[in-house]
DNA sequence: GCCAACGTTGGC
DNA sequence: GCCAACGTTGGC
């Protein structure tokens, strides 16, 4: 019996890698998570199948702008090891890496935004992690709200 | 282990 | 560009 299918969120901001480039790319390593917490939820937690909403953060407007699905489960990122790289982290130890990535497909694409604005407003959402702790890049998202946000959009 | 200084995230 | 929130660092 498979495990029970979880669901998150993850961030980007679209300047640097939007909704549109992962789904002309389908596939991307999500490296540069340089937080313990949200290294911790893909380390630990995220398993193949799982669902991501893909959330467009610094942007106008910022909110959720598609979804995605876990195909690849954590392994070290390689760019916390290139100095050339802007997530170069010279503590870390190839050795017993401390930074992890999971990677991520495309799915599908909200027909518009639905925004922070929008989120805030919603009663079901009062809990969700993104508007109570909201510099977090990696988060899970119960079963409830992922539903719930599904059904605010339309979906290309 | 405390906490001030500092750096980063991300909404606006 | 501003700045609040909050994570990290390092002196003690």
């Amino acid at each position: 019996m498979p495990a029970k299918k979880q669901y998150w969120l993850m961030k980007s901001e679209p300047s640097v890698f939007s909704i549109d480039d992962l789904k002309v790319c389908k596939m991307t390593c999500w490296d540069g998570v340089r937080n313990y917490q949200a290294r911790n939820f893909m380390r630990d937690e995220m398993k193949r199948g799982d669902g991501v909403l893909f959330y467009h953060s610094n942007a106008q407007p910022s909110g959720i702008a598609g979804l995605a699905k876990v195909v690849q489960e954590a392994y070290p990122d390689y760019t916390a090891f290139d100095p050339k790289d802007v997530h170069y982290d010279p503590k870390s130890n190839p050795g017993k890496p401390t930074w992890y990535m999971v990677d991520v497909k495309y799915i599908k694409t909200c027909h518009s935004i639905i925004s922070l604005e929008r989120l805030r407003k919603i009663a079901g959402l009062k809990n969700m992690l993104l508007l109570r702790h909201g510099r977090l890049s990696v988060q899970p998202v119960t079963p409830e709200e992922w539903k719930m946000i599904l059904s605010l959009s339309e979906w290309d």
